[in-house]
DNA sequence: TTTATATTGTGAATTGAATATCAACACTCA
DNA sequence: TGAGTGTTGATATTCAATTCACAATATAAA
């Protein structure tokens, strides 16, 4: 019986997973063939025993002689976080972050790369910027409907969030990264990532007092 | 007895109590005096139960009839946040992200402002950029010291990142938000707060898969 | 062969956070 | 005055994530 029904992972494990993909693909550079959990955990700052509860979650078993091997584990977590043939991805807003977070992506990854940009600065759009082409807002609809986007960040103004994620939303987007400062809600059975610097900065800032 | 005792909050009540706050900025320059718990839950998109147990925990009461008085709210959120004279923090790594960062930050609080930044390109350094000074890493330890800086943003390269980690505990730095992809650890007492980008992508790809 | 050591995998217990529930209270309106 | 409404504050419950504890296994050493 072949394992194919939806594996549904806690959130926070999906995001340890993806870490250690990263850091497995620099060990691998380091010629490494085999890991152990308590490596792989002092890596990555956790205990061995969330290491493994996260490999026994997504089935993958190791050796008690050789620990896991890197390779076959770095496939199954691709098989598990990737789209099959890759995610293209949009952002929206050009101002400072997002071109911080196009020039990061710009020739990076293959699996998920940013497929444009969109503005609503008549100075930014219908140009190359950071590598990547920068559309007018008004052309989002159609761009999404073509090219199957299903993921957007938000880097837009705090004044143009509610408007800018209304229409990602009415444009089909599946899943939204928003890195404004204003919170957002979004309809049953879209997915929805917030981030705020400011508030990790004074939550920093209560810790340390 | 004074309540001077060291209030313990959870993680999470300290971000949505950041969160409250700048929200509530806006509605008093509407000209709101008052808010009721449904009210400030909607604009975070949280339930009321959730904003009312928060400001249990902060020990704030509101009245039955008009709520939560504003001003006062915001002042409780500002003893337990703020240090009492504002804090200043320093930024390592001015290249795209720390660029985008720094003219964020700049000119914008007043509680927390980037008082310097810090690179090792001598083309970027002893020269103001976006709006604040940029000086070379080697001055990192006696600037901290002299400025009492205890908290840094860390935004260098990631092959840098544990060396200048380093440095930044040597000089005696607090609590450290890290943006690179490498993650850090820190000894007890020093406070650390990560946060990485592709992370947060690959974990939205997961969910819209 | 036997013992010692190191590792994985996992059920059970614990911790921490979010949610549900409800008594107490304050105001309105008849 | 008294029923009805809407709110807070607090306790109880549920849910999710992490950690504990240890059995099972493989290898090396005696
Ligand atoms: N840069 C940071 O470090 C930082 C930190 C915390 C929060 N933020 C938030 O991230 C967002 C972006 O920050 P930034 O520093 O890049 O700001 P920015 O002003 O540099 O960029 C905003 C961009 O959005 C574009 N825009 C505005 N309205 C638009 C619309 N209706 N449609 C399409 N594009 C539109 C603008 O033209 C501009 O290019 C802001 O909401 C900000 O509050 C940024
Ligand atoms: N920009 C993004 O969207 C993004 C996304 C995910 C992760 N990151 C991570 O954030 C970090 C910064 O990203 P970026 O895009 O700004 O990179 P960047 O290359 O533009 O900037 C790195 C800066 O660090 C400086 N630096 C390097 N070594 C240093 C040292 N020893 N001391 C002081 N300064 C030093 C460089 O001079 C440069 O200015 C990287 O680690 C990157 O992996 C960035």
């Amino acid at each position: 019986m072949a394992k194919n029904t939806y594996l549904e992972l806690p959130g926070k494990t999906v995001e340890r997973l993806s870490q250690y993909r990263r850091i497995l693909y620099n060990s691998i550079n380091e010629g490494k063939t085999n890991i152990y959990s308590h490596e792989l955990a002092k890596m990555m700052n956790l205990t061995p025993v969330q290491v493994r509860r996260d490999l026994m979650l997504i089935g993958y078993s190791g050796s008690q002689s050789k620990g896991y091997v890197i390779k076959d584990l770095v496939a199954l977590i691709g098989k598990i976080i990737d789209s099959d043939e890759g995610q293209d991805i949009i952002l929206v807003g050009m101002g400072n972050l997002g071109r911080a977070i196009t020039s990061y992506f710009t020739g990076k990854r293959d699996k998920l790369s940013i497929a444009a940009v969109f503005d609503n600065d008549l100075q930014k759009t219908d140009r190359i910027i950071a590598g990547i082409p920068c559309h007018h807002i008004s052309h989002i609809k159609e761009f999404v409907a073509k090219e199957n986007i299903q993921i957007a960040v938000l880097t837009v103004s705090p004044e143009a969030t509610y408007e800018v994620a209304k229409m990602l939303l009415d444009a089909g987007i599946k899943g939204i990264l928003n890195y404004t400062s204003v919170p957002l809600t979004v309809p049953e059975g879209i997915h929805l990532e917030e981030y705020d610097i400011v508030t990790s900065l004074e939550k920093l800032a209560y810790l340390v007092k």
